[in-house]
Order: structure tokens, then C-alpha cells, then sequence
RNA sequence: GCCGAAGUGGCGGAAUGGCAGACGCGGCGGACUCAAAAUCCGCUGUCCUUACGGGCGUGAGGGUUCAAGUCCCUCCUUCGGCACCA
């Protein structure tokens, strides 16, 4: 038997298709709205390593996806790019001098052969590179329009700081106080920066989470990471002095135990209220407060301090003098950078008022407790956090916490000291790279007119060239040092001006890909409104877990602005998101280079083929779970491929299947369609292997099932099926087939198995025909034989019979 | 600490509350071959039994049910995320 020819058959086909353009994306009216389809992989970063083969995992499921959505009569687009900016190209260029546009030419090369060799039906017309300056003059003009809509501001509040990257950091690139790239710690610097205004979406962002079908942890992650918590503010008078300090707390119903106030070190207050004789302490405090980086703040020492103020504040339900203290355990960034303290309901108050020996008093009283009904309790011997029972509270003894809180709340507001309050975790997006491989932030800064966006008509604002990429480490990027460059005009006054020398982050070029691929030709806008709204929103969008708080946050930002510019046509980008899982290696830990456990594709294609490794990766396990890579399991999907092209060596009969085979052939194409459409292809793949493997049995192969059966494989093996295709005598694409069709009247046996159990142990199996009534199987249940030997001399309490599935007898 | 996901043969995994282990890998036996590779056929959870057959089995322990891998409670382990957010 000839050996399957795929490294002939793989090329042949791939020519074929990019010549005959099979894959182009149309918009054609003629296909109604919920006949297209957007689908979107997670466009890679072309590194140096090339491909590795988690990435042909989420594209070769959204391939077979697309392939089967075609074959149903779907419009379906499905393109692929580049995410091109980035810092291992500067890096790499810092090292070598090599420019990082060759290298990133040179990895989108290898990574684009790569990605052909595996057979996607990509519509490659329509590749995207975020590091083009026909691309990323889009990326500065939506940076325009967010800058003309207020929501990019000038900061020079501290931020991250990668000492190792030399750049800023936003949060949520953060990771355990380390660089989520370079895994360096993160220290804290005060330079000034390009902030994005996230927040002002952040209640959309949550409440929008409702509409989409997302995967439900991602979805949680991204409701933690916005954090949105309710409560109150409440304002504190200090004793002695004009200013009022205001909190932000989510128990207001605790008023009564607050028992002293922290402010933040950074709050502005500090300076001022500080008495004279506490100045030397509290200076001291805050600026050694501000030399440590904020994972020394937090994990490094849960062990409190913190320094009083001379100061008393006057709790405003009972007039009470507390101390007003600075700490840092108080973040400056989060509510109002002040709290007041309730160590009897607050694990760290608590610590901090043991610690400082300041006075405990119990408000909340555990429901049913002894307290609770008398309203009134000695010092607590431990913190209690939950929720429970006014006490110690004045007229509000007795209240729940949650009526507690609305009555506080409302005596807060008629007092005029305070309100409800809604607070995020979310801090806005810290959006400048003082790195050079990056689209460059189109402001000019004019000493009349301040910070002034470039005008719409002059982007690009090109990234020059340098003659040096390291980055300064002073936080300005390396276009600093370029005067002819730097030096400009004002757009506004025409006066003498500078440029911005920042860079965006990575985030922005893949914050709106998505959009350019529905046009990515278009000179004159981002994309044309009518493809937008041929094509959007992506309907499935596929990619790891990683981006679950960074760009799948960014995007749905930006994408929400251009909506409510008027750009696009949905709230949301991504209607429908999976994660595939990641694929680790051989020793079920993560592939990397250092432990030396990364596949290459490449071999894999070169010694297997790419229709081998496709179904090989889909086959492995459910593409939302982890799952470690095994070559040696590849052989089982290389094998079902060689039997089928073993089949194809057979003679083509005209004869109908037998009975069986054609019940099976029904059954197999039921069970394919269906678990294509849900995105199992692995149960998929199983089915098509119970049939080879009968189907391999023939001496010769009745030519419908055969037709039906190539079609069914083509999704997964689209090489070998339009190869198999072509030996059938069938014409033109079998990409261009209709999707078999079954008959569910041949989905059903002739003759099934019902068990008989008795008290639950299986003991016998009736063969009846399906639909047998209850009546009938009970009866043919207690006249089998072996069920009398289970229930001779017991009494038959109850008989259950489920039609079709089993009878169960409980003796007794 | 908090949130989330997952624990099933030697391995990857399958199973609308209804025959646990489909399919594949590996292993064992056989056919073909001078021989090997490839291919094909059979067996392959575990224990007891020559066999027929039976007991036990889905991380641990409880519970609901005629029936639990699947539902509920407690716990253990692994992985992912968050972590002084008041």
C-alpha cells in the first residue's frame, strides 16, 4: 500500500488555494445578516522563535469552524495578522543594531509560511500589521479622537516602573509586583505620563459583561479587576482646624466603632494638618513611605505602621475625638486616600489598632447572639468582618447591616456629611512607553497652547529613524534625541513646538485590528461604516487565557468609544469568546526553552504532515483545557489519515451501504455536525475514526457515503479531503461542497440494548427494538432468567423503566 | 486569605442523573514475512475464580435518589487569577 503522500498532496493544495483565491471574503449582499459570520483568531506577536504549536491550536479551531460554517451556506471572514510593535524586536535591535522593522519583516515572513503550511482558510488579502505606517496612522487618529474627547490626560503621578524595560507599566501589566514581561520587580517613579481615562467606562465595561458570551471566568476576572463596590462617603471634621478629610467606606453601618482615621502618606492633607511637634515623624514616615516600591508596601510587610498626626478628626454620629494617623496601608489611588478605621470590623484596622493600642469598640453583633439582643457588648476578643447586628449604635441598635446601611446613609445625606458612593478598583490606563518600537503619541507640545493633538490630515506622525534604540531610563523614549524630529511647528498657533516623544504600548495596535481587517486597504478611514456593519460584531472570537484582564479590557474600552463616536455598530467587539487551553509539554509543564520541552511545528508538518498535526491537536482533548502535547499520540491521528487515503485505493461502488454501515454513516454525520458546531472536535474526530474503521473493511466503498464521508473530514484534514476530493472524479473545491445532511430516522438502531439492573447492579441486557413500551420491558425484564435468580425468594417492591434506556428492579 | 477551574485505566481522554472507561496511545497475543518495518485481527480497570461468574472501582468522607463520575455538604490535592481596594 502506498504510503499517504501529504508532503505532495499539503503544498499542491495550499498553491491551489491562494490561486484560485477560495478563501477571499466578499461582502455580498446576497447573504442575509445571520448568514455571516466574523471569525477572529487572536493575531500573534511574530517573535524570532517562530511558531509554536499552541498557536496552530485556537487557528486550527477556528479553521474547521469557518470550513464547516462555509459548507452551510455561511459568508464567512477570517483573517489574519500581525501584532507587530513591540520590545524582543527593540530589544533584539538594542543588542545587534539590526533595525527592529527588519527583524519584525523577517519574523512576519517565517511566521506568515508557518501559518500557510498548516492550510487556514485565511483570506490573506487582507493581513494587517500593527507596525505599518498605513496601519498605525489609524492607531494615532483613534488616539486623536480620544484625546479630543477628553479621555487622554497628562500625569505626573507615580507609576510603575520596569528599572529592567526602562518604561512605564500599566496595572494591569503588573503581575505579583513584577513585570509581567520580564518578571524584573517593579519599582515606583514619578515621571510624566500619558493616562488613559478607563474609568469613565468602567460601569459599562462591568454592566456590558451581561451581554456577551464570554467564557464565565473571564468574565469574573474582568468584574474583579474593575472592582465596583458601593457604600458611602462620609465627611470627617478635624478638631481645631478648617479642613474635613473624606472617606470612603463600603460599611457604613460600622460609624459608630470607627475609632480613629488613616489617611494615605501621599494624601494632600498630611502636610497640612500635621502638628508641629509630629512633623519631624510624619516627614520621615512619608518619605520613606515613598522610597518603597509598592510590592515592599504590600506583600513584603503585612506587618503595619504608621505614624499619628497630632491630630483629631470628630466621628460625626456620637462626636467622639479620634486620632487621625498616616499609614500605608492606605492606598493614595484607591476612593478618597483616607479611611476611617473600625479595628472591630476590619482585619486590618484591627492589626493596626492592636498593634498602636487604640481603642476597639464592637458595633456589629453576630445575628442571634446574646449581644445582638441587648444591644450592647464589652471589647471584642477578635475581629468580625461579617455581617450581622447593630449594637453599641445608639438609635440604631437592632439593625441589620443592610438596614443599617441605608438608614446611616440617609442620615449621612440630610446631615450633608455624606453620601452613597460607588468606587472601582480600576485605575485609568497608564498609555506612554518611553521605548522607541512603538506607534509615536501624535501631540505636540506648544509652550502657548499646551498639548496639542496632531491634525487628522498629518498622520501618520512616522516613527523616525535613530541611531541609537536603547531606551534613556530618564522617561524619555530614544525620539528625544532626535532635534529634527523633536522640533515642530504648533498645529494650533503654528509657533515653535515639540513632539511627544512617548510611545504606545503594545496594546494599542491590537486594541482595534479587528476593525482594519473588515478594510484594510482604506486610505481614508479606519475601516468603511458599511463593511463594519456588513461584518460585526467578531461572532467568535479565539485566544488564550492571558489577555483576560489586558487587551480584552483594552479593546472593549476603545471599541466602546468608537461607538459612541458613531464609528461602529455595537457596544461590543467580541460577541463570543473561547479560550483554548494552553498546550504543555511533554512533561506536563508549561513549554519553554529553558526546560527544553518545546515542539516545534515545522518538524511536525515536515514528518507527519499539517493535516496530521491539526487533527492531532483537536483530537487530544477539549480545546478549552490544558493538555500536555504527546508526539507519540500524534501516530493515532497520522494513522486514521492513512486508512483513509487506504480507502481511497479502493474501488468506488454504486451500490448503497448495507443497513448498518448506512445507520452508521448517519449517526457519524449527526454526531460531526453537531459537535463542529459546539466546538468538540475531539468527540468529532472519535466518530470519523469509528467510521474509517468500519469503512476500511470494505472491499469496495458505495460512492455516496464516501462523498458524504470526504466532506465531513474536510474541515478537519483539508489537504488529504480535497486530494480524496479530486480521486472521487468530484469538480472544483471540496471546500466548496454543501455540509452532508442526515436522516435522523437512520440515526436509530434496528435493535438496542436495554440493561436490566436489579437494586441498582446490573444483572442482564434485553435486546429489543427502540421504542419497546414500558409496559413491555418490565414484563420481558421479570421473565429473563438471570433477573430470577436476583429475585427468587424476595418480594419485587417497584419496577422503573425508562423507554429505551434501562429497567431497574428494587427487591426486597 | 479571597475568587475560579480541574481531579476518571499505564497515558490523552469519553459518558442528556440510567451499561463507567467511547476514540486514540501504549502493552500483550496472533496473522502476513526468511526476518523486520508497515498493515490487519483479538485481548487489555482491578481483585477473586481453571472456568461460568462474582466482588470492588471515577481524589477522600458523608448525603439526596430506584439509580450518582454527573446533584448537595465537608475536606484534600493541582492549576489559574486577585491580594492591605477600606
Amino acid at each position: 500500500m502506498a504510503k499517504y503522500p501529504f508532503s505532495e498532496i499539503e503544498p499542491k493544495w495550499q498553491a491551489y488555494w491562494e490561486k484560485e483565491k477560495t478563501f477571499k471574503a466578499v461582502e455580498d449582499p446576497s447573504f442575509p445578516p445571520d448568514k455571516r459570520r466574523y471569525v477572529l483568531d487572536m493575531f500573534p506577536y511574530p517573535s524570532g522563535a517562530g511558531l509554536h504549536v499552541g498557536h496552530p491550536e485556537g487557528y486550527t479551531a477556528t479553521d474547521i469552524y469557518c470550513r464547516y460554517l462555509r459548507a452551510n451556506g455561511y459568508n464567512v471572514l477570517h483573517p489574519m495578522g500581525f501584532d507587530a510593535f513591540g520590545l524582543p524586536a527593540e530589544n533584539y535591535a538594542i543588542q545587534t543594531g539590526t533595525h527592529p522593522k527588519i527583524t519584525t519583516d523577517a519574523n512576519i515572513a517565517r511566521f506568515r509560511e508557518q501559518i500557510k503550511s498548516l492550510g487556514f482558510s485565511i483570506d490573506w488579502d487582507r493581513e494587517v500589521a500593527t507596525c505599518d505606517a498605513d496601519y498605525y496612522k489609524w492607531t494615532q487618529w483613534i488616539f486623536v479622537q480620544l484625546f479630543k474627547k477628553g479621555l487622554a490626560y497628562e500625569s505626573d503621578a507615580p507609576i510603575n516602573w520596569c528599572p529592567s524595560c526602562k518604561t512605564g507599566l500599566a496595572n494591569e501589566e503588573v503581575k505579583d509586583g513584577e513585570c509581567d514581561r520580564c518578571g524584573t520587580k517593579v519599582t515606583r517613579k514619578r515621571i510624566r505620563q500619558w493616562i488613559l481615562k478607563i474609568t469613565a467606562y468602567a460601569d459599562r465595561l462591568l454592566a456590558d459583561l451581561d451581554g456577551i458570551q464570554w467564557p464565565e471566568d473571564v468574565g469574573i476576572m474582568q468584574r474583579n479587576w474593575i472592582g465596583r463596590s458601593e457604600g458611602a462617603s462620609v465627611r470627617f471634621a478635624l478638631d481645631g482646624r478648617p479642613e474635613t478629610v473624606e472617606v470612603y467606606t463600603t460599611r457604613p453601618d460600622t460609624l459608630f466603632g470607627a475609632t480613629y482615621m488613616v489617611l494615605a502618606p501621599e494624601h494632600p492633607l498630611v502636610a497640612a494638618i500635621t502638628t508641629q511637634d509630629r512633623k519631624a515623624e510624619v516627614d520621615a514616615y512619608v518619605e520613606a513611605a515613598a522610597a518603597k516600591s509598592d510590592l515592599e508596601r504590600t506583600e513584603l510587610s503585612k506587618d503595619k505602621t504608621g505614624v499619628w498626626t497630632g491630630v483629631l478628626a470628630i466621628n460625626p454620629v456620637n462626636g467622639r475625638k479620634i486620632p487621625v494617623w498616616i499609614s500605608d496601608y492606605v492606598l493614595a489611588s484607591y476612593g478618597t486616600g483616607a479611611i476611617m478605621a473600625v479595628p472591630a470590623h476590619d482585619e486590618r484596622d484591627w492589626e493596626f489598632a492592636v498593634k498602636f493600642r487604640l481603642p476597639i469598640i464592637q458595633v456589629v453583633a453576630e445575628e442571634g447572639s446574646p449581644a445582638a439582643r441587648v444591644g450592647t457588648c464589652g471589647d471584642p476578643e477578635a475581629c468580625f468582618s461579617g455581617e450581622g447586628v447593630a449594637v453599641n449604635s445608639g438609635e440604631f441598635n437592632g439593625l441589620s447591616t443592610a438596614d443599617f446601611k441605608k438608614a446611616i446613609t440617609a442620615w449621612l445625606e440630610k446631615q450633608g456629611i455624606g453620601k452613597a458612593a460607588v468606587n472601582y478598583k480600576l485605575r485609568d490606563w497608564l498609555f506612554s512607553r518611553q521605548r522607541y518600537w512603538g506607534e509615536p503619541i501624535p501631540v505636540v507640545h506648544c509652550s502657548k497652547c499646551g498639548a496639542v493633538p496632531v491634525d487628522e490630515k498629518d498622520l501618520p506622525v512616522r516613527l523616525p529613524e535613530v541611531t541609537s534604540y536603547a531606551p534613556t531610563g530618564t522617561g524619555e523614549s530614544p525620539l528625544a534625541n532626535i532635534p529634527e524630529w523633536v522640533n515642530t511647528a504648533c498645529p494650533k498657533c503654528g509657533g515653535p513646538a515639540k513632539r511627544e516623544t512617548n510611545t504606545m504600548p503594545q496594546w494599542a495596535g491590537s486594541c482595534w485590528y479587528y476593525l482594519r481587517y473588515l478594510d484594510p486597504k482604506n486610505p481614508d478611514a479606519f475601516a468603511a461604516r458599511d463593511k463594519i456593519d456588513y461584518w460585526m460584531p467578531v461572532n467568535l472570537y479565539v485566544g488564550g487565557k492571558e489577555h483576560a484582564v489586558l487587551h480584552l479590557l483594552y479593546a472593549r474600552f476603545w471599541h466602546k468609544v468608537l461607538f459612541d463616536l458613531g464609528f461602529v455598530n455595537t457596544k461590543e467587539p467580541f460577541q463570543r469568546l473561547v479560550n483554548q487551553g494552553m498546550i504543555l509539554g511533554e512533561d506536563n509543564q508549561k513549554m519553554s526553552k529553558s526546560r527544553g520541552n518545546v515542539v516545534n511545528p515545522d518538524d511536525i508538518v515536515r514528518e507527519f504532515g499539517a493535516d496530521a498535526m491539526r487533527v492531532y491537536e483537536m483530537f487530544m482533548g477539549p480545546l478549552v483545557v490544558a493538555k500536555p502535547w504527546a508526539t507519540a499520540g500524534l501516530v493515532g491521528a497520522s494513522r486514521f489519515l492513512e486508512r483513509l487515503w487506504a480507502v481511497s485505493e479502493k474501488p468506488l461502488a454504486d451500490a448503497k451501504p448495507d443497513a448498518e454501515l448506512e445507520r452508521l454513516l448517519h449517526k457519524t454525520i449527526r454526531k460531526v455536525s453537531e459537535d463542529t458546531e459546539s466546538l468538540a472536535f475531539n468527540t468529532a474526530i472519535s466518530a470519523m475514526m469509528v467510521l474509517s474503521n468500519e469503512v476500511a473493511k470494505l472491499d469496495s466503498v458505495p460512492r455516496g457515503l464516501w462523498r458524504d464521508f470526504v466532506t465531513l473530514v474536510a474541515p478537519y484534514a483539508p489537504h488529504l479531503a480535497e486530494e480524496l476530493w479530486q480521486r472521487m472524479g468530484g469538480k472544483g473545491s471540496v471546500s466548496k461542497q454543501a455540509w452532508p445532511s442526515y436522516d435522523p430516522a437512520l440515526c436509530v438502531d434496528a435493535e438496542i440494548e436495554v440493561p436490566v439492573s436489579v437494586n441498582g447492579k446490573l444483572r442482564d441486557k434485553l435486546v429489543v427494538a427502540p421504542g419497546t413500551a414500558e409496559k413491555e420491558l418490565e414484563t420481558l425484564a421479570l421473565a429473563s432468567p438471570k433477573i430470577a435468580e436476583w429475585t427468587a425468594g424476595k418480594q419485587v417492591a417497584k419496577v422503573i423503566v425508562v423507554k429505551d434506556r434501562m429497567v431497574n428492579i428494587v427487591v426486597k
